[in-house]
RNA sequence: GACCCCAUCGUCUAGAGGCCUAGGACGUCACCCUUUCACGGUGAAGACACGGGUUCGACUCCCGUUGGGGUCGCCA
């Protein structure tokens, strides 16, 4: 039997970092398995399911690099076959016809909370004659769900899970206006999509009941379950927009590499030993869901950011600096010049050290796109002392005497003139960093010599010696 | 409230009854490296929620308590 998963998000809003893992364990797995991965939007609720969600769930997916095999389904445009599916229930005596209205089921809850009882449909019209139908008020089809029994699933992350079926009311499968509710589009999508495999976080996990018991009144084999527990915020509550909640494009402005939050969200309830960074290759050979985790993990931003810039170190610099030029550009405000992006490449070695995310990187290498003359941030100002700017005299006319302009030679002739002046060479490197950069925080002075070129920085250091 | 799930350092986790004096990673702190910041290196602090069992022996098994989460829609 060939593996299929299938990653369904309804297109509701942006595709979320929650959604995110969930596509990528099935992704993994289907990959592991030398099976299929699908991809099923599902747009049945007309009201909130937008072009826009689409798009941004295939931008999302793309970006992180979870390609799906075949065409996409959507859900909304099978609504027919859903339809047919109710009403072969429905004429196999599995199904009924309910003629509650909205309000009636509303009081039904409320007075049902009331007394404590369990908030659930009673089945009112299970067995009650049809021809006791009110005139003029078009009935919902529901499940015949069994009443006595248990139901279980062997999950495969939560284990061998049992309900008592008292506990399942008669859900609806077909709404009074004829279009499928969600739990009978799930299950006749799936079966239909051959998907054997249902992999997707732990609020369905009620759900997986009542489809279990669709499943077996359609005849059909019911796939293998794995749900996996939800991503949670800091608090260990809900995650909060601001705590992680956002769509995976966030993720991408806020400058994180796709492989490394690949690796993060991997890592975030399944894990391989004390492995912490897992190739795409690796992650596709280990996978199973043996080793997920089954208590809900919290999002950190600051363990994300640690493995985004061990990702960006590990890049090759070529690509980072693609990877950068964006933000580079956002931060100049303008398109990058030739020497501009010749300069990021130059630079990248030294720049990737030093940086998380992308935008951090960009803001690192501020002083390549910087125009003449340089603002100063407050502690660089401090640095230009008189003396200091006396001293950016010397350090120019030592620098101008130079035939060639690698950063080596650079060193050299500062740190010459460091002893010759029996100072230490930070109290020359100080000055001329905030001279050339602006900052006092920056990459070695020398390197940054070196790739602003000797034009430009014997300018820079001039402007700063004059004061 | 009912039903279901979960529970190891602050966080992500290893751990399948003796390997545990509980390991790794992030974060934190210290030191080293050093022209700044990083990177890198070394080291430190830091957890089995609690209470009962079972067992010669429990982080590991069972029960309960507490705490957290999920679900209870003609949403998905």
């Amino acid at each position: 039997m060939t593996v299929v998963t299938r990653f369904a998000p309804s297109p509701t809003g942006y595709l979320h970092i929650g959604g995110a893992r969930t596509a990528l364990f099935n992704w993994l797995f289907a990959r592991h398995h030398g099976g299929r991965y699908l991809l099923r939007i599902e747009d049945t609720d007309r009201q909130r399911s937008t072009d826009a969600a689409i798009e941004a769930i295939f931008d999302g997916l793309r970006w992180l690099g979870l390609d799906w095999d075949g065409e996409v389904t959507y859900q909304f445009a099978r609504a027919d076959r859903h339809a047919a599916a109710a009403q072969r229930l429905l004429d196999a005596g599995r199904a009924y016809r309910c003629y509650c209205t909205p309000e009636e089921l509303e009081t039904m809850r409320e007075q049902a909370r009331k007394e404590g009882r369990p908030v659930r449909y009673d089945g009112r019209w299970r067995d009650r004659d049809p021809k006791e139908a009110p005139p003029g008020v078009r009935p919902a089809i529901r499940f015949k769900a069994p009443r006595e029994g248990a139901s279980t699933i062997a999950d495969r992350v939560q284990g061998e899970v049992t309900v008592q079926n008292e506990q399942l009311d008669d859900l609806i499968i077909l709404r009074a206006d004829g279009t499928p509710t969600y739990n009978l589009s799930v299950v006749v999508d799936d079966h239909d999509m051959g998907v054997t495999h249902v992999i997707r976080g732990d609020d369905h996990l009620t759900n997986a009941f009542r489809q279990m018991q669709l499943y077996l009144a359609f005849g059909w084999d019911v796939p293998e379950f794995a749900h996996v527990p939800l991503i949670h915020g800091p608090d260990g509550a809900k995650l909060s927009k601001r705590h992680g909640a956002l769509g995976v494009d966030a993720y991408r402005e806020m400058g994180y590499l796709p492989e490394a939050l690949r690796n993060y969200l991997l890592r975030l309830g399944w894990s391989h030993g004390d492995d912490e960074i897992i190739s795409t290759e690796q992650a596709i050979e280990w996978f199973t869901l043996d080793h997920v985790g089954r208590s809900p993990a919290r999002f950190d931003f600051a363990k994300l950011g640690n493995l985004n810039g061990i990702y960006m170190r590990r890049s090759e610099d070529e690509a980072l600096a693609r990877a950068a030029e964006p933000f580079l550009a956002r931060l100049a405000g303008r398109a990058l010049e030739a020497s501009e992006q010749a300069m990021l490449r130059a630079a990248m070695p030294s720049l990737k050290e030093r940086a998380k995310t992308l935008v951090e990187l960009a803001d690192n290498a501020a002083f390549l796109v910087a125009r003449r003359p340089l603002a100063y941030d407050a502690a660089a100002g401090q640095q230009l002392t008189p003396d200091a700017r006396a001293r950016l005299g010397r350090i120019a006319s030592a620098l101008a005497a130079l035939d060639g302009w690698e950063a080596a030679k650079a060193e050299a002739a500062v740190r010459a003139l460091a002893e010759a002046e029996g100072e230490k060479l930070g109290k020359l490197a100080q000055p001329l960093r905030a001279a050339l950069t602006g900052r006092t925080v920056s990459p070695p002075v020398f390197d940054v010599l070196a790739v602003l070129g000797r034009e430009e920085s014997l300018a820079r250091i001039a402007d700063a010696a004059k004061g």
